[in-house]
DNA sequence: CTTCCATATATCTGACAGATATGTCCGAAC
DNA sequence: GTTCGGACATATCTGTCAGATATATGGAAG
C-alpha cells in the first residue's frame, strides 16, 4: 500500500463512526458517498486486510453461530493515519469520459450515430437527479449531527449542479444537431 | 487486450486523421481531448504493439538516420473495430472524486481543514476555465471541417459548463462556511 | 422443499496511471 | 566548441483498482 492509495481512507473515514464488516462497509459507501465514489470488494477486503496487519484498525471474527463475520474497529494510529491525509490537498481526480470521446471521434462517421447516446445521457442525468434528490431527503432523516449533514449535503449538492449541467449540454446539444 | 479497453479505440480515432508515432498520438491526445481524456505511455506503447499484431494498424519503423521512429497507420481493419465500438452505448465512467471524499469525511475533524481544499478547487476551476477558453479559440484556427470543429466544440462546452458548476459550488461552500 | 435474495468472505484477471530507464537531436548559453 | 537543457522517441515495471468469479449461510416467499 503506497502513498496514492485512496481506498485505505475511505474505509477509516466510515469506520470512525462505527465498527464495520467489510460487507457493510461497501453497503455504506454505496448509500452515502455512491455519487462520487466507488469500491469493490476485490480492492476492500485486501485492504481491510492490509489496515489491521498495519494496525491502523483492530479485528474481531465471529465465525461462531455460521456466518462469517469479522468486525473491523478503527485504532488510535488509524485515525491519526487519516487526519494526516484529511489535512494534505486532494489529488485532481483522473478523467476519463467515453461519452465525450465518442462525441469527439463522431466527426468521423456522422452525426446520426451519436443522438442515442445523447438521448441516454440526458435519461442518465435525469436519473441521476432524481437519485440525488432522494438522498438529499434522505440525509435530513439521518441521525447524525447538524455539522455531518452539512458536509454530506454539500458532496450532494455539487452532484445535482454537474448532472444539470450535463442534462443541460446534451438537450442543447440534441436540438442543435443539424 | 479484452472488450473493457478504451485505450485502442482513441488511438484509433486518432490515426483516422492520419499516420502518427506513439509520441506525438500522447500529445495530440494532450491537446485535443486532455480536459476529459488522459493516456500514458505505459499503457500507449503496449496496445500499439498490440493493435499491430491483430491487424488494426499497420507500422513502419525507421530506425535509419539515428531517432527510433515508429509511424502508425490504421487499416481497414481497424477503422471497421473502431466504427463498431463507436455505435455501442458509452459506458458511465467511474468518478471518484478525492476533493468530494475530504469534504464528507470533514465533518470528523472540523471545517477549517476543507477552506484550503475549497480555496483551491476555486483556484483549478479558474485554470481549466482559462485552459478551454484558449482550447475553444485553438479549434477555429484548426484545419478542420466545420462537422469536425462542431464536435470538438461540443466536448469542450460540456468542460467549460463543469468547470463553471464547480467553481459556483465551491465558491458557494466558502461563503457559507460558518 | 426449493428457489431466490441478502449477507458475508475471498481471489483472479486485466486495465490503467505514474515512475523509471534509455537514448538521440538540436539550439542556446558560455 | 562544448556542455546543458529541452523536445523527440521508445519501452518496461510497480501498484491501484474495477469487474468477474467462487463459495457458503440464513431467511422469506412460493
Amino acid at each position: 500500500m503506497s502513498e496514492r492509495a485512496r481506498t485505505p481512507y475511505i474505509l477509516l473515514g466510515l469506520l470512525c463512526h462505527e465498527p464495520m464488516t467489510g460487507y457493510e462497509l461497501n453497503a455504506t459507501i454505496q448509500r452515502t458517498v455512491g455519487h462520487f465514489w466507488q469500491e469493490s470488494f476485490g480492492q476492500l477486503y485486501p485492504t481491510l486486510k492490509d489496515l489491521h496487519a498495519r494496525g491502523l484498525v483492530s479485528m474481531s471474527a465471529s465465525a461462531a453461530g455460521g456466518r462469517d463475520r469479522k468486525v473491523y474497529t478503527i485504532t488510535d494510529d488509524g485515525r491519526a493515519a487519516l487526519f494526516r491525509w484529511l489535512a494534505e490537498p486532494p489529488q485532481p481526480s483522473v478523467v476519463r469520459s467515453e461519452l465525450l470521446l465518442k462525441v469527439f471521434l463522431a466527426s468521423l462517421g456522422g452525426v446520426d450515430d451519436l443522438r442515442p447516446h445523447l438521448e441516454a445521457a440526458v435519461r442518465a442525468a435525469n436519473a441521476q437527479i432524481t437519485h440525488l434528490t432522494a438522498v438529499r431527503a434522505a440525509v435530513d432523516a439521518e441521525p447524525a449531527t447538524e455539522h455531518q449533514r452539512r458536509c454530506w449535503l454539500l458532496t450532494v449538492d455539487l452532484g445535482l449542479r454537474s448532472a444539470e449541467a450535463t442534462r443541460a449540454w446534451a438537450e442543447r446539444a440534441l436540438s442543435e444537431g443539424t
